[in-house]
DNA sequence: ATAGTGTGATAACGAGTGTTGTCAATATTG
DNA sequence: CAATATTGACAACACTCGTTATCACACTAT
């Protein structure tokens, strides 16, 4: 039985839409409160002050749900310096700055976000899966985007690929360093460092 | 009522140690095998041949056993990196290459272990602590070892740490890509081409 | 051989899991 | 107002979890 009329003045699929977010939201929280073993279809629908009905309404699934959570950010994290990238003249210095920085920005700014894309994802299986195809989407976007291939001489994609995996998974692992607290730097200069060693190993390369 | 006499020709502490390293073998497979997720004391005693009472006999916690199975794996990339370089003239390059394929070498050869300490380790709370701390072990080992200070012209201990911490989550993500398959490239190309970005990384610091 | 120790199988406990169903209250429609 | 759709609270199902206890059997020691 479905719903299709409206309520509370909202109609239908609006509702659901919703529900929907408030449960990704709700699964964030979850996510950074109590990690990935907090999570649970009870837990998330208390928490969203929702009953189970309406998860399996929008998910069949907790791992769908994680998916979803997880491709949210990452999403935005894609916007977020796609845009970066247009607003900044062409030079891969400053491109690849512009890109750090505006990811950064991103998970500063959230902590949920940060772990939910920096840890959560790197533990569970369908959640790691769906990481591994981002990354590896990123990775093909750098080079596109950055022209690897014809600014350092990666004669090979499978040679770039490989490069963009590395500065991807260096980057996360510092980003995490300094979001847990366990290295303290300035944004400024995290990001100069980044967008220096993201340069000497492209360069490295030649 | 702790055993202290022998039985079936074995004394009793060696028997418990025996069992604890059974316990921390099975670890390694049911986390290969069904993720972090399939992790519980009753599947690993059941995959172990041994009863409840000897789990808690050698570890408190299922956090407990996690922990010392990663310590284990971690333990033995380190002796075996630590060995690599010791056999190798003291040039940078030489050496990190020696110590990137010996710590490749360890995964490479026992597919439980590279998940294990990739995957694993990643997304649940207490082993990420692990993890951290280790990682952080690795990378100043590194910045000793390979006289990152002196040699790259990285003037506070916190950029060094940077660099070290770029370096191992660069190279573990490019690991585990080529492990998990996404990424085909031979064990030589991938030293390689490992060797040449954490040069290039630090290269690009001074 | 007899007493005592080590072992392995199994049961029990309360709690939490995913999932489906019921039922009264509330809002919308005719 | 009356009929119906939507919501929220809650129960029920079979299952697994961590943890502790029980009991018969295998072995060791005296």
């Amino acid at each position: 039985m479905v719903a299709t009329r409206a309520y509370r003045g909202v109609p239908a699929d609006e509702r659901r839409e919703l529900r929907r977010q408030a449960l990704i939201e709700t699964a964030l929280d979850c996510l950074h409160t109590d990690g990935l073993a907090g999570v649970s279809v009870r837990s998330i629908c208390a928490r969203a002050r929702l009953t189970p009905r309406y998860f399996y309404e929008s998910f069949e699934d907790l791992d769908q749900l994680l998916v979803a959570t997880i491709d949210a950010v990452v999403d935005e994290i894609a916007q977020s310096a796609l845009a970066a990238l247009a607003a900044v003249p062409d030079t891969f210095e400053v491109q690849a700055r512009a890109a750090i920085d505006a990811g950064y920005g991103v998970v500063a700014t959230d902590a949920r976000k940060a772990t939910a894309v920096l840890v959560a994802a790197a533990g569970h299986g369908p959640l790691r899966e769906r990481r591994n195809k981002v990354i590896t989407d990123y990775a093909d976007l750098m080079i596109d985007h950055l022209s690897l291939l014809s600014s350092f001489g990666l004669a090979k994609r499978r040679e770039a690929r490989a490069s963009a995996l590395f500065l991807m998974g260096g980057a996360a692992e510092v980003i995490e360093a300094v979001l847990s607290g366990q290295l303290r730097m300035s944004r400024a200069r995290l990001v100069d460092q980044l967008t220096a060693m993201w340069l000497g190993a492209l360069g490295g390369m030649g």
